[in-house]
DNA sequence: GTGGCGACGACATGCGGTGTCATCACCGTA
DNA sequence: TACGGTGATGACACCGCATGTCGTCGCCAC
């Protein structure tokens, strides 16, 4: 007894190939009929003619077919392990993050939008966007410790570097123009410059009477004032 | 016919009071003692004597049950609606970070130390603890923006805040003493603006003969070069 | 051949999360 | 005292996500 009716002609082996690309295929394009939360995955396995069990064993989960692929913090960790020792902290991030927007974003602009417009739908798909974001902040620190820098520094050193590449990022995509990512990427680092500099330096640590902030009105209260709240 | 057996006893009205918390209490219990993934929620509330369903209705999932009730989303935006408009970013940003840590941090280091624990065991608590730094992010940015500042600015101010917050609260918890958070705020914002010192200013914008790359290797190929890959 | 391997289908199961209706103490009002 | 509204909860049904397990069967090495 055959399992079923074979949908799929033509296959070539006992099955059509390219399962996993035909999974994704047919999911974000579901997604964009239909929406993320309103599309199950056997709509999206019958559209791609395979079993809802086939598509966990590609995928971890219904968000990870938008996310399957991308190795950027690999590729980060292994810039940072692979260059030379003297080569300094600023000047790692920089041409990193040259290499990694002309490697993995130039060019590719359509795509990333469909897929941001994709994320931004869905509460569950932003969370997972989030936690790629300090996967690659993770990873730039881990490597930044690796080659013997603070504890400290090392953090911010990752914190500098994501923020340059999402807040560039998300520049270059509202901007219709046709700019290189990395270009928006050096406009943010300078903006970042002068943005902080207008913090007020180390001096003014600690002005425990008449400090400004009895300019600000008080806003502390309204929610459970000794309750057991959260962090 | 009573519903099942009444498990409590000494009820002053229908039901025991206190549903919300008594669900919170049984839920953090298990989460340590059996960690949060291998916990259900009818075991949540068989031991606050409730059912699955009230447990919805209390938390949106299980999840929430560790991030409900901060809203400090809510006072970054009052915070930043209400200060005069002669106050500058900075003023803004650092003052406000000293009633959030003083107000929502301060005096609870053991409390938060533990829920540390517990969402770092488990990916979709981190992913729901980066959502809610996402949440303050963004109040920041909606707020400066209300106050007139630019987009790039107010993004980049945002990032600069919770850079602030995270790394400091970070500090702040993986070393035993007892300094004030708004001191290692202070010490992190020193830190963050040496350690941006060092990279270099815009003058070396567009070196496109011999730049820095070179000393770099190439590891741009490895995965799918022309690939549908992702963002 | 023949036996292992790997990809997939088929089936069963459990948990997460929601809609819906019934229940019943509490409270205000007459 | 009676009565009706309110609101929190229980009880039940239901769906989608995710996983464990086993069977099938082309492919490949030998």
């Amino acid at each position: 007894m055959t399992p079923h009716v074979i949908i799929y002609t033509r296959r070539v082996g006992r099955w059509r190939p390219d399962a996993r690309a035909r999974l994704e295929r047919a999911a974000v394009e579901l997604f964009v009929e239909q929406g993320f939360a309103t599309t199950t995955v056997p709509q999206i396995t019958a559209r791609a003619g395979l079993t809802t069990r086939t598509f966990f064993r590609h995928f971890a989960d219904k968000r990870e077919v938008l996310f399957a692929g991308d190795e950027i913090p690999d590729l980060a960790a292994r810039l940072l392990a692979d260059a030379p020792a003297t080569l300094d902290p600023a000047t790692l991030i920089v041409e990193g993050l040259r290499t990694v927007a002309e490697t993995r974003f130039e060019g590719r602009r359509a795509q990333i939008l469909q897929k941001r417009d994709i994320v931004r739908s869905d509460a569950s798909l932003c969370e997972r966007d989030l936690r790629k974001r300090a996967g690659l902040q993770e990873a730039v620190r881990a490597g930044f410790l690796s080659r013997g820098v603070a504890d400290l520094t090392a953090a911010l050193l990752a914190e500098i570097s994501v923020t340059l590449l999402y807040v560039a990022l998300d520049e270059w995509l509202d901007q219709d123009g046709d700019r290189p990512l990395f270009e928006v990427v050096l406009d943010t680092l300078d903006a970042l410059r002068t943005t902080l500099s207008s913090f007020p330096p180390g001096p003014q640590r600690r002005p425990r009477a008449g400090h400004p902030q009895d300019a600000i009105a008080d806003h502390t209260g309204s929610a459970r004032p000794a309750g057991p709240s959260n962090a």
